[in-house]
RNA sequence: GUCCCCUUCGUCUAGUGGUCCAGGACACUGCCCUUUCACGGCGGUAACAGGGGUUCGAACCCCCUAGGGGACACCA
């Protein structure tokens, strides 16, 4: 038996829980059945995918403990099997298809797709497009070949009415409407394939047997089991497991909840007791005892005792098992340990020094000082803004507007923040330091204390945003009404 | 809008036709322990979404309704 991962890094490289999540249920599944545990990295979307944003999400897996194996294609000098270093083997998968008549290449317009769309939207249709909408007339074809367009190949799709019988191990049968499936594109127009085709190439390639993936793939099931059918190739079991949940019950995102597996570890969770609570959702052990490590869950692992309801990711709960792992598991020596380890390090030290020295007298004048660069969530209230002029709602709308550009910084540094806050500030309007006094408050949680940029930089991108998050709350937060006019203000400012 | 998945305390869950007027955990709460706080111990409040079947018997099987979620991209 071989299962892998897909991992998906994210453009802002924070490595996601929800990917910890499904890495751990993979990881059990092989283990419990002596089986091979792969990692496959997604890196078709140079929008997302980066060395840094891919190394953040293996020493994530790696710090929890999800140790994964070589597969027969993972491995070598480039670490784990990466897309791009064999991105030409899509082309080829992609034009075998081509010459079987199982795909066509398309020369459609981004346009011509919407306009399409909408006529079929409008005629009371799914919005799927089939070969048949989308085909020209040869001359066309030819005109636009001559012409050097872009195009893209899609596969090929049944058009008739009917449904596509797929096997679920946990849901059984699960009947698809052939009508809700596209002539979905396999390869894009440049010249990278999309998740559909590479998903069904690699797990070949890689020998998997099973699939073990988020419930959201469910609806795009029946476009890989052609794609096997199409190859002649084995289709993997599947097993679409739930999806963690914000409070609200949605996907679970970073917008309503902190997702980075970097913002537990900078908060001090112990990877145990994250793993643990991971395994917790959706899950639970014969006996129903809450604590287990992962050699525990490996060895009472039944994918059956996966319960199919979405679990809300509930911070608290995570917090009290972590307690409980550091009371019950860690000895004093241990315990001692893993605060060096966390923050109490040389290293650590070495950083902060610079920016507090200068202020110091006595050397205890030091852990008040630094107090904010170890503490989690800051104990904030109204009051703590109470020195900044100007209008609240202003207030809220700067550290918004901050905590957007600062989600999409890739490369974060006090250079790389500084340049960013000054730049939004130009934008605004409004002076700096203005602009810079309620970030100050968020970030250190006092008027007096190191440069706000310094301190990001050493408190991190996790952490930085999540103690602005926390301030716009405490600031009274934004309703839906008034994040719309935001977001669209925000377009406006980076527009104009 | 269309299709798919899901539905036990506020939350995580046990439960696969009788042992369930539904068990455990978090949270909340009462008492005890304690110089304080926490930890710990003992209690309490709180759920089978609704309606129809099937069955001697239904949280569990079937159907309908409702609610929630997901998918409908040159993102994964």
């Amino acid at each position: 038996m071989t299962v892998r991962t897909r991992v998906a890094p994210s453009p802002t490289g924070d490595p996601h829980v929800g990917t910890a999540y499904i890495a751990l249920f993979n990881y059990c599944f092989a283990r419990a059945h002596g089986g091979q545990f792969l990692l496959r990295i997604e890196d078709t979307d140079q929008a997302r995918s980066t060395p840094e944003s891919e190394q953040a999400i293996l020493d994530s897996l790696r710090w929890l403990g999800l140790e994964w194996d070589e597969g027969p294609d993972v491995g070598g000098e480039h670490g784990p099997y990466r897309q791009s270093e064999r991105m030409d083997i899509y082309g080829q998968y992609a034009q075998q298809l081509v010459e079987a008549g199982k795909a066509f290449v398309c020369y459609r317009t981004e346009a011509e797709l919407n306009e399409l769309r909408d006529a079929r939207r409008a005629a009371g249709n799914g919005t799927a497009l089939k070969p048949s909408d989308l085909s020209l007339s040869e001359a066309e074809v030819d005109k636009r070949r001559e012409a050097g367009d872009a195009y893209v190949i899609r596969m090929l799709v049944p058009e008739e009415e009917g449904s596509c019988a797929v096997e679920d191990m946990l849901r059984g049968t699960i009947e698809l409407d052939w009508s809700m499936v596209d002539a979905q594109i396999l390869l894009k127009s440049d010249g990278m394939p999309t998740y559909h085709l590479a998903n069904v190439v690699d797990d070949h390639l890689m020998g998997i047997t099973h699939v073990l993936r988020g419930e959201e793939w469910i609806n795009s099931a029946p476009k890989h089991k052609l794609l096997y059918e199409y190859f002649g190739w084995d289709m993997p079991q599947l097993c679409h497991l739930p999806l963690l949940r914000n409070p609200d019950k949605s996907k679970l995102s970073k917008r309503k909840n902190p997702t980075s597996i970097l913002y537990y570890q900078r908060m001090g969770y112990l990877p145990e007791a994250l793993l643990n609570y991971l395994g917790r959702m959706g899950w639970s052990m014969p006996d129903e005892r809450e604590k287990f490590c992962l050699a525990d869950m490996v060895e009472h692992f039944d994918i059956q005792r996966v319960s199919l309801g979405g679990p809300i990711f509930d911070v608290e709960k995570l917090s009290w098992l972590n307690g409980t792992w550091i009371r019950e598991e860690l000895d004093e020596p241990q315990l001692a340990q893993r605060l060096i380890d966390w923050a109490y390090n040389r290293e650590n030290l070495m950083q902060i020094l610079p920016h507090a020295r200068k202020r110091m007298e006595t050397l205890s004048d030091f852990a008040p000082l630094a107090n904010f660069l170890v503490s989690g969530t800051l104990p904030l209230t109204e009051e703590s803004f109470a020195s900044i002029s100007g209008e609240p709602a202003d207030t809220v709308r700067n550290l918004q507007f901050a905590l957007w550009r600062l989600e999409a910084l890739r490369h974060w540094t006090r250079d790389t923040v500084w340049d960013e806050m000054k730049a939004l500030a130009g934008e605004l309007e409004v002076k700096v330091k203005d602009f810079l006094a309620p970030l100050f408050i968020a970030i250190s949680g006092s008027t007096a204390s190191f440069s706000v940029v310094d301190s990001m930089e050493m408190l991190g991108p996790d952490m930085s945003r999540a103690r602005i998050r926390h301030a716009i709350e405490i600031l009274g937060g934004v309703s839906k009404k008034r994040l719309k006019q935001l977001e669209k203000d925000y377009r406006a400012l980076s527009e104009g």
